[in-house]
DNA sequence: TATATTATTTAACATTTGTAAAAAGTATTG
DNA sequence: CAATACTTTTTACAAATGTTAAATAATATA
């Protein structure tokens, strides 16, 4: 199955795993700007995108708000429903036409306790995204919104095709602030 | 082990586990402001606070940063490094009289092959660190600095007993800033 | 293609936060 | 206890970012 062509480069599991596996895993076709996972509800399914591009976000004082970004083979989950089993007040959203890979979680975390290698595979898929939410702490915490953007923009892929409002919510700023700081930097 | 009466609360592991672990373990009685880990050294201890409290931390323009406060039963790992292998510019520090539980982490990972529980027990403390680490992006993404100090102020002994220059950089801001907001809070 | 819609930038002004330096307060120690 | 060091607050001013509204630009749609 193609998915594991990515998950053996992070952990090689088992053929019995993977034919475990299989049955929790569907593929799921998204036009732009569809909501993959409703804002309010918990999140039981683990995606990972194949094509295109999501966003988790959710509102904050009426203002929509992007928390995540996700590219191809980019894990996209609202961990802290995932991981609590409680309801997050976020939603996942397509941004263009987008190919994911579902995971029902729930069959999955069943799965860990039979097959030792598959929740292996998951724990250091999560612990990358762990590290990912640190790295990215670190630079909300003390970087200057400019130092933010030029840091984003390396990743050239996403600076064009997504949206700016989305960009300066994922950057802690208003829109309008972003252009001034695209204005200075030419 | 007064250690797993905590632990046993996240995920119970067998005693033959309990058992596996203990050789790793140690306790570790620091002073007020003592270096736990260097800055520049890579993560090779978790670190479990059993009374008082601990910082991570590291300079950003010669400014000192504040990313982390740990308390008891909280655990303090440099998440950057233990799950990467690299070096991180990170170090750890007391803020007063600390005991800490220390684990060797390469011996713990190797224990993870021979005991499945031992890993799902870490697999969940690390996933509760990850909740966490999203909870704070999500504050310091769209929260206001006033908004912020209030929310960490309801934690009454952290603010009581963290010199507020600490507070401040954690929280994103300068100490003066930090102050206008006190006093405006009354 | 023309029109409507959406996205982005610009402008003017308000607010927040930063910087540097000094003052006030607290703790530590010889 | 006095001297010193450290922490916190205050002040005055600078810089960054927010807010609102309007002007452009780009894109989608009839």
């Amino acid at each position: 199955m193609e998915l594991f062509k990515h998950l053996d480069k992070i952990y090689k599991i088992s053929s019995e795993a993977k034919k475990a596996l299989e049955p929790l895993i569907g593929i799921i076709h998204y036009h732009k700007n569809d909501t993959v996972q409703e804002i309010g509800s918990r999140c039981k399914t683990i995606y990972i995108v194949k094509s295109g591009c999501a966003r988790i976000f959710y509102y904050k004082d009426g203002n929509d708000i992007t928390e995540h970004f996700a590219f191809e083979n980019d894990i996209i989950v609202r961990a802290e429903s995932l991981f609590t089993g409680q309801p997050t007040s976020k939603g996942i959203q397509t941004l263009e036409e987008t190919e994911m890979i579902a995971i029902n979680s729930s069959k999955l975390f069943k799965l860990y306790d039979e097959h030792h290698d598959i929740e292996r595979l998951f724990r250091l898929l999560f612990e990358r995204e762990y590290v990912n939410s640190i790295k990215r702490l670190e630079s909300l915490q003390f970087n200057s919104a400019k130092e933010r953007y030029l840091e984003l923009s390396k990743n050239k892929k996403l600076v064009q095709k997504i949206p700016l409002k989305h960009i300066a919510s994922y950057l802690g700023i208003t829109q309008v602030s972003l252009s001034r700081i695209r204005a200075e930097a030419q």
